[in-house]
RNA sequence: GCUGAAGUGGCUCAGUUGGCAGAGCAGCGCAUUCGUAAUGCGCAGGUCGUGGGUUCGAGUCCCACCUUCAGCUCCA
């Protein structure tokens, strides 16, 4: 008796009795085959060697498709536990997932390991991808499966079956003389993985708590041939090169203090960015017809209780008093915002009310998380609330996402990934109101032709929302922007307007943010573009170098000219060879260099030199600011 | 907050078993007046993260704290 299976593209396959997945593959190609990871049958994932039954779906899982990576990479973590165990026969395994870069695995060691036992261990691990094991799949009783972990010793896997409910199927899958509870799918065979690499070694708590033992955690990464591990190291050394914390430092353009743990330092080049990407965006809100208002940093403690913030969100927070009474320093914009709506009566006419704020908000971070710009303890948000009937509500956010999407794309970054985030389960409001609320920012998306990713139960508890990612040039991923419908706040707030019945009703509140913080999105700028701004960003966009020191005056009167045109210009007239000017100015990524020497000065002319791309020729200097100008203007990329 | 590592001129780093704190770059001065990624010579610059302790003597050994880094955890 044959069988009979659907596959991906609609087509059926039929194939002898007792047919496993892999069978189906090699019946449709034998590269298919080759590159098979694991199965998905009937949607559910599971081993390339499973037997297939009648009226199945089956979707053969490579290492391109979603899923592949991490089956490759759990694997990985056999092999390196495996390593492990032979090299420390006193190790015992607590857990070892796959990541979305690697993998990791948590052993109990009975010594100390640092970065120099990696070889080793790297060692070993090749000679079980050489030895090509295959991984077995079983399935045992609760028993079985408590006897053979309490041979070897395993005490941590013996808790963690303990753990498992009744139902739970118990599986283990052998891999030569290593066995490890797990659930697959796996790898048919070691072999499959052609390269890991121990990237380094940490301290984690069983289960994260921090009462039980304390493990060492492998991190690793694996990959299925060389060139790929490859690839992925030269990704990091990029990345390491960009770090923005370096380039910060590089460039001046700010400085953490002790004095300060968390609270960046802009100096004045830094400074200069954050004023040129806010200059930007208020000139784009203004066309969009929203006000900017300013509420104060610090705000009493009663606001704080009727916003929720006091009850939600006191640990991150930070107190003051003042004349006996409790304050806090505002974490979030809103509620400051709320009150200026409520300071008057607001007339369906004045709807919608955009109002930005560029707010700075102080939050206390645990001291392990601090990173750079990028997790600060204070930070500018471009927050903006914006108040507006139920029916303006698809309309507001339709506006709101041309915006965000115009922003991303001119500062640089044409990727963009945008998901869907619906009511979680310990939410606040009626299913209608949801309903309605998560409907209007579908349509909105739908208006667009955009496409996005649902995420069912990832809403904030008072609404529906909508993220927005950016794809920096590494093709690393990063959440800034965020639209999010409000009922909530509006509620509590009890925030109205008078409609055209000249009854009251309650306004709908859209929070909204482009960049998030704009340090943490600075950040994310300096290392998109490795610190080589475009030219409408540069915090120095011409620098005027002089051939020798008689020409002085006529640097200075360059300089002035760029200036009085509005371009940010530096001089260089130090008694030193041009070679070594420019090198400096190449290396302080300053995009224009205006080279002037006798020759030039007697012609009016200067010497153009593009940062990284050499020298480009000479213009009159009438010329030369003409283009500039026009192109920082424009803000070409 | 937890685990581990680190902290020496503005920057990058050296400093042996405890025995007079060093280099390069940057800065300043002088010479040089130079054509597209480093001109030469000289000078100055440090309470070795902070506070205790051990010692005849501490950058070095011990303790506490601060900050940073890699993770964890937390937050989304």
């Amino acid at each position: 008796m044959d069988i009979t299976i659907s596959l991906p593209d609609g087509s059926q396959k039929t194939l002898p009795q007792g047919s496993t997945a892999l069978d189906a593959a090699k019946s449709i190609g034998a590269g298919l085959a080759r590159a098979a990871f694991a199965a998905k049958i009937n949607g559910h994932l599971c081993d390339i060697t499973t037997p297939l039954t009648d009226g199945a779906t089956l979707a053969i899982v490579t290492y391109k498709d979603k899923e592949g990576p991490k089956i490759l990479r759990h694997t990985a973590a056999h092999i390196l536990a495996s390593a492990v165990k032979r090299l420390y026969p006193k190790a015992i395994l607590e857990d070892g997932p796959a990541t979305d870069t690697g993998f990791f695995y948590d052993i109990m060691l009975p010594e100390a390991v640092s970065p120099e036992a990696f070889p080793a261990i790297e060692a070993e691990m090749e000679k079980i991808v050489a030895e090509a094991s295959p991984l077995v799949r079983k399935e045992l009783s609760r028993e079985e499966a408590l006897a053979l972990f309490d041979g070897r010793g395993e005490r941590f896997k013996i808790e963690t079956i303990e753990s498992l409910g009744e139902d739970d199927v118990i599986s283990i899958y052998e891999m030569g003389d290593f066995v490890d509870l797990c659930r697959g799918p796996h790898l048919q065979s070691t072999e499959g993985v052609k390269a890991i690499k121990i990237m380094n070694v940490a301290g984690a708590y069983r289960k994260g708590d921090a009462t039980r033992e304390q493990l060492v955690r492998f991190h690793a990464v694996a990959f299925p041939d060389k060139k790929l591990l490859k690839e992925y190291l030269t990704l990091l050394e990029e990345a390491k090169k960009r770090d923005h914390r370096r380039i910060g430092q590089d460039l001046d353009l700010f400085s953490f203090q002790d004095e300060a743990p968390g609270f960046p330092f802009f100096h004045a080049k830094g400074s200069i960015l954050y004023n040129t990407l806010l200059a930007f965006m208020r000139e784009e809100l203004d066309k969009r017809d929203y006000t900017e208002i300013r509420t104060p940093m610090i705000l009493n403690k009663d606001l704080w209780l009727r916003s929720g913030h006091w009850d939600h969100y006191r640990e991150n927070m930070y107190f003051t008093e003042i004349d006996e009474r409790d304050f806090a320093v505002k974490p979030m914009n809103c509620p400051g915002g709320l009150l200026v709506y409520k300071n008057g009566m607001h007339s369906y006419r004045e709807l919608p009310i955009r109002a930005a704020e560029f707010g700075m908000v102080h939050r206390h971070e645990m001291s392990g998380v601090l990173h750079g710009l990028f997790r600060v303890r204070c930070f500018t948000q471009d927050d903006a609330h914006v108040f507006c009937t139920t029916d303006q509500l698809q309309a507001e956010v339709e506006n709101i996402i041309d915006l965000v999407l115009h922003v991303y794309n001119t500062v640089g970054f044409k990727d963009v990934a945008i998901e869907l985030s619906t009511r979680p389960a310990n939410s606040i409001g009626s299913d209608e109101i949801w309903e309605l609320a998560t409907e209007t920012l579908k349509k909105a998306l739908e208006h667009h032709e955009i496409k996005y990713q649902l995420n069912p139960g990832d809403g904030a508890f008072y609404g529906p929302k909508i993220d927005f990612h950016v794809k920096d040039c590494l093709g690393r991923t990063w959440q800034c922007g965020t639209i999010q419908a409000d009922f909530s706040m509006p509620e509590r707030f009890d925030l109205t307007y008078v409609g055209d019945d000249g009854e009251k009703h309650r306004p709908v509140m859209i929070h909204r943010a482009i960049f998030g913080s704009i340090e943490r999105f600075l950040g994310i700028l300096i290392e998109h573009y490795a610190g080589n701004f475009p030219l409408w960003l540069a915090p120095v966009q011409v620098r005027v170098l002089s051939l020798s020191s008689d020409l002085l005056d006529t640097a200075a009167d360059i300089a002035a000219q760029l200036k009085a045109a509005g371009l940010r210009v530096e001089t260089d007239v130090r008694d030193e060879k041009i070679g070594a000017k420019i090198r400096e100015a190449e290396m302080m990524k300053i995009p224009v260099m205006l080279i002037v020497g006798k020759k030039e000065a007697a012609e009016g002319k200067v010497s153009v030199r593009r940062h990284g791309k050499g020298d480009q020729g000479a213009l009159t200097l009438a010329e030369a600011i003409a283009t500039l100008k026009e192109e920082s203007a424009s803000r070409k990329q």
